[in-house]
DNA sequence: TTGGCTGGCTAACGATGTTAGCTATAATGG
DNA sequence: CCATTATAGCTAACATCGTTAGCCAGCCAA
């Protein structure tokens, strides 16, 4: 129910230098996202990007952003208008397509450790309320957020056996944490 | 309940090399496990390594074995020696003792998919049947795979806010899943 | 006019995985 | 017992990566 907090502002260039980083991610790749890459993808030299982001990593704490921002609005859109009682499943169903429908973006986003100090304070607490409402408890909250990751990831990365019904195994997470 | 299947042989020299490897990866990280850093702690030139290891992914890939192994013996033992009523709780505890207490190679061994084609077959399959026990079911073995997974991942990369209680989202997880 | 800021550039560094090509030693076969 | 072949090391090098140093052209304010 809280606003979404405060976003980062930037320079036109610095903006068009995270849009154009971010069709790189989208379309080719996590690999793809390189500093030469990117530099060339909008016509200049890869050490020109220090002119705009002190690092790498402060470029991809900007996609990080980006995308914490799209996942929380998705998630908050779905348990604003969910179903009596069907809140948990139409969270994991919203957090299931957000992250499938980017997934080199959600990898960057949730591998490692979260660069807090390139992120807007409040932000991770925006994007994580919609466990907390639907869970009413920060423990479960958690532990739901822990059960959609942990499925999303390794959907992503294949690593549940070939052939196995996904569709039942989410089920199965929705049903342990319906209310 | 299955025997743990084969495990791959390795001459002297490509045990050494793994074992240096995973003590490099205990101990130092990640990020220090380069071919270099290995062969040097084995008084060798990194390219001698590509006798013995075509990739350093095929490497990887000996250290992602021995760590499905050491996880698979101690769910194994959890679900055995597990008290009445209380195989999940068991078999979550197990999980989390010993994926924290080898970080990196928890990491290493499930970040990214898996090199099904460089481990023996059956192995992965083993690993897992320890959910299957606890749950009866596959679709909730792989959700309660997942929840432990997604704990486990996300307390390693500190992505629960600071200050958090774990221990009280592992209760609520272990909680969902308790019969 | 001058001085500094902004944002480009080239050249280069060090690290990484990896390959090519050479060589010494060990094993094997006639 | 010698000849050959496989094993396993070596050096040199390559491409790629993030990143830094140092230079310079243009613009804007004092």
């Amino acid at each position: 129910m809280t606003a979404a907090p405060e976003l980062s502002t930037r320079s036109d260039r610095a903006a068009q230098i995270v849009a154009v980083a971010r069709r790189i991610l989208d379309d080719e790749g996590v690999e793809a996202l390189t500093m030469r890459r990117v530099a060339e993808a909008i016509g200049v030299r890869a050490p020109s990007l220090y002119k705009h982001f002190a690092t790498k990593r402060a470029l991809e704490a900007a996609l990080i952003e980006e995308g914490m921002v799209e996942m929380g609005q998705v998630l908050h859109d779905a348990v604003s208008s969910s179903p009596r009682g069907g809140a948990v499943r139409s969270l994991l169903e919203a957090y299931r397509r957000a992250a499938t429908s980017r997934p080199a973006l959600y990898r960057l986003a949730t591998a490692g450790p979260l660069p807090r100090e390139d992120l807007p304070p409040g932000l991770e607490a925006w994007a994580g309320e919609p466990f907390i409402r639907v869970t009413g408890d920060p423990g479960r909250a958690q532990a739901l957020f822990s059960l959609a990751h942990g499925l999303v990831i390794l959907e992503l990365d294949q690593r549940f056996p070939p052939g196995s019904d996904l569709g039942r195994t989410w089920e199965a997470g929705a049903a342990a944490f319906a209310t």
